[in-house]
RNA sequence: GGGGAGAUACCUAAGUGGCCAACAGGGAUGGACUGUAAAUCCAUUGGCUCAGCCUUCAGAGGUUCGAAUCCUCUUCUCCCCA
């Protein structure tokens, strides 16, 4: 498979397909490599798998030689991008920024390698830092009312009776302006993206620079089928523990394999059709298994298969859990389980063990005024609420 | 600038003076079943020292024995006109 056919395979669209394959062309002629971008606001820490997938394709393009620039957008972060979003983003302070940031480019460099020389990492805030009033006006009429209002999200808010800012107008304005600045050759994002990217194509051509290809990934959408999304905890982040994105992506809906298999693991095509063509659990574990490998390493993938096995399918109790210290006592069960953390409140706390789900060392316990002694000096206490939540409790 | 409509719990949304901690659906959580898939069923979904009490219906005041519901002001949003 040659490097267009790679691309295409992990792309939802491409604009367009013929431009880009003259560009590599010329490419490989001249040696000169392409200036490929990507952008992402650090407006949370997290980065998932589902961002991952343009990452993904931006290191494709560097393993061939071209250079990823990689934007880190602290500048746009300030507004928020609206794609997508039925309501405004609260806007962030310079410092949470700042520290998103950070966390940002140590989880897109466990999948690009964002040496110098090896790529381009840029802040927009460059640019946009040095704007004036006047600036923002000269940006602002390189597009129209009407064109900006013809997205979706847009389109659909205003049809909602919802609200629909001027700032966030400027949005893909200034996405655009950033492919001007970088003078981007290639620009890759979500496929909700394509608005945004469009108009880096067009600000270029006004700035009579050569418009950038666009090339959009499908979205990889979350374990539950909805979009991924952290507020959905659909999501499986790359800084998770091996465990936890294991449990994730073993809770993901059968439908939804196949899409991961090819977006979300660099299996080709003929060997994951092999795999889908067994017992779905099967499958599913080879999916967890190959993605924890990916992030973290084989053996940690093999640890947290068979921690989840013990855990689930045989309801053992997990090895490493979390050792609480309390002052001995006597304590009222739910008051307990909130200081230890098992439960926001103790009304949450009674509503489980009302339900059935609490365990003391095992037994289950529904007796909402059980006393609980912590006592000094001896074997910690396991508290349990739910399939997947222990605590050690011990007193000191 | 003028006129009209609206703001209810995580979301959608009912409630227009006491029967309201607030209908219903979604989501979420716990339980049964299971492959921590799907489907299905049951329970829970403001807080607490929990058969009781306390604080909530954009915010601040007011009327009333009693307010999410009535009045006044404030903030925010939408629609129509300019």
């Amino acid at each position: 498979m040659n490097l267009l056919q790679e691309i295409l395979r992990l792309s939802s669209e491409v604009i367009s397909a013929d431009q880009l394959e003259k560009m590599l062309a010329k490419s490989e002629a001249s040696g000169e490599p392409l200036r490929i971008k990507f952008g992402i606001d650090p407006t949370f820490t997290d980065v998932h798998l589902g961002h991952a997938v343009p990452i993904r394709l931006l290191h494709l393009f560097q393993k061939h030689g071209h250079l990823p620039v990689l934007i880190i957008g602290d500048g746009t972060a300030r507004l928020g991008d609206p794609t997508g979003r039925n309501d405004q983003r609260p806007p962030l302070t310079v410092q949470d920024v700042e520290t998103n940031a950070a966390t940002y480019l140590e989880q897109i460099g466990t999948i690009v390698d964002l040496s110098d020389g090896k790529c381009e990492v840029r802040r927009n805030s460059e640019w946009f830092g040095e704007m004036d009033f006047f600036d923002c006006l000269k940006l602002a009429s390189s597009s129209t009312a009407a064109r900006l209002l013809e997205r979706d999200d847009f389109k659909k808010r205003m049809k909602e009776n919802l609200p629909v800012h001027l700032h966030e107008m400027m949005y893909p304005l200034m996405q655009g302006l950033d492919s001007v600045k970088v003078k981007a050759d290639v620009e890759l994002g979500g496929n909700d993206q394509l608005f945004n990217l469009h108009m880096g194509r067009q600000m270029q051509e006004r700035a009579g620079q050569r418009p950038q290809v666009c090339i959009t990934t499908p979205l990889l959408l979350g374990t539950d089928g909805r979009k991924m999304s952290k507020s959905y905890g659909n999501h499986v982040g790359l800084n998770a523990e091996p465990a936890d994105i294991y449990g994730k992506v073993m809770s993901l809906s059968d439908e939804g394999m196949a899409e991961w298999f090819r977006l979300a693991t660099g299996l080709p095509d003929d060997q994951i059709e092999g795999v889908l063509a067994g017992h779905p659990r099967e499958a599913k574990d080879k999916l967890a298994r190959t993605i924890v490998a990916d992030v973290h390493s084989e053996h940690a993938a093999e640890a947290a298969a068979a921690a989840f096995v013990a855990q689930f399918r045989k309801k053992e109790v997990p090895d490493d859990i979390p050792l609480k210290m309390v002052e001995a006592g006597s304590y009222s069960l739910p008051a307990l389980m909130k200081d230890v953390g098992l439960g926001q409140s103790t009304s949450e706390a009674r509503r489980l063990i009302q339900g059935g789900g609490v365990r003391i060392n095992g037994h289950v316990v529904n007796d909402v005024k059980r006393q609980v002694e912590v006592v000094a000096d001896k074997e910690p206490l396991l508290l349990q609420a739910g399939k997947r939540r222990f605590v050690h409790v011990q007193a000191g």
